[in-house]
DNA sequence: TAGTATTTTCAGTAATTACTGAAATTCCAG
DNA sequence: CTGGAATTTCAGTAATTACTGAAAATACTA
């Protein structure tokens, strides 16, 4: 491995814990994507220094983010692993699995909140701030699933365009192709006077 | 507390290992976010069952993810916290505080090893790799940069459009605004036939 | 500025998470 | 089937992270 390929596979390692991931996958994943080609679990071991035992864990939890890709040699009874050639397929894999597991459980809980509330004692204010952290919740999410499903030369167009994409909607609201309703629904969380608090 | 509040405070316990905050953190920020009043370091603890350093601790933490508020009542010597009014507030907050520590790190590294490799030895591929990477972290974290600095109707109407945004940058095309160049620059990491791999 | 209320620090400990090596299991060629 | 190559499991241990209580520092009142 060169110097670079060293660096970056060590803050791999690095940002792992910050990334929700351990040292050992956070390596493992950035050895694969930098390879040229798919590599098995004991040359990865060998080359991270990690107990055999230890990369056949980190590569099933890769499998479980559908990151790496398991694929077979001619004539070699070993498992190989790689990572896509495509980042944006990266990208959406990536988007999609951090949702699953750290937005959608969240989502479920506040559903359940404002159904449960009906028929108990739940104090107004709270369930209000639920209500508001469900829907913003809720459309980002829906939001950005819809954009990271659009084909990948729209979907970099709209991120080169970046807030000029502001011109383009006021562009839209002149034309009233929306039915009369400029500007979209009103914001619900919207509490004039209330901000900043004193 | 009521049943839905303790449910709430508790799940962002229990999520708080996957969002990178620990679960007093958590809790902490969930019991002010439903808080109609703001709080202290002394009735958090006391509703939470913390010891009072640990709260500490936490609202420290949450300081410096600037999710909460230090603010002082009248006659009194303690110090009260609370969550910002405003959800696209404390959505924006997130956004920001997420990328300074979990991306843009990255981006510097990813950004020296390519500076780096100009001088070195660098395998070819991995270096593709790094570019490739690099430039899809940089679109993608100033787009967002950008889009979440809308102001918040703007921002709702966008994420309301979804994926129908692709219809208006198609007009957009058609009126051919750009200068001629249809749909953007060509995707960097296109390797055509490459994908999937054998 | 002395006295006290309040917050912070930090060393020690508890709890959790990561990692290893050995044993068990699975998988395949012959 | 059988034998061996490959992978997985898991109990034990190491390393890291979270939490507490006591002491120190800070901030305010009188």
């Amino acid at each position: 491995m060169t110097t670079i390929e060293q660096r970056f596979v060590q803050h791999f390692g690095e940002m792992g814990s910050r990334w929700g991931i351990n040292r050992t996958v956070g390596q493992i994943y950035a050895l694969l994507y930098l390879s040229e080609r798919p590599l098995n679990a004991d040359e990865i071991a060998e080359r991270l220094g990690f107990s055999r035992s230890n990369v056949s864990m980190g590569l099933k939890e890769l499998e479980s983010w559908r990151l790496v890709r398991l694929q077979h040699q001619a004539g070699d009874r070993k498992e190989y692993f790689s990572t896509p050639d495509d980042v944006w397929t990266i990208f959406r894999t990536l988007i999609a699995e951090k949702r699953k597991r750290e937005v959608d459980p969240t989502l479920s809980m506040l559903r359940e909140a404002m159904l449960e509330a009906r028929e108990g004692d739940a104090d107004p204010h709270a369930l209000q701030r639920i209500r508001t952290m469900h829907d913003l919740i809720e459309l980002a999410s829906r939001w950005f699933d819809d954009i990271q499903r659009l084909d990948t030369r729209t979907l970099t167009q709209l991120m080169r365009l970046g807030a000029r994409v502001q011109r383009l909607l006021e562009a839209r609201n002149r034309l009233s192709l929306v039915g009369g309703r400029r500007g979209g629904l009103p914001n619900p969380d919207r509490q004039p006077g209330k901000e900043p608090r004193p």
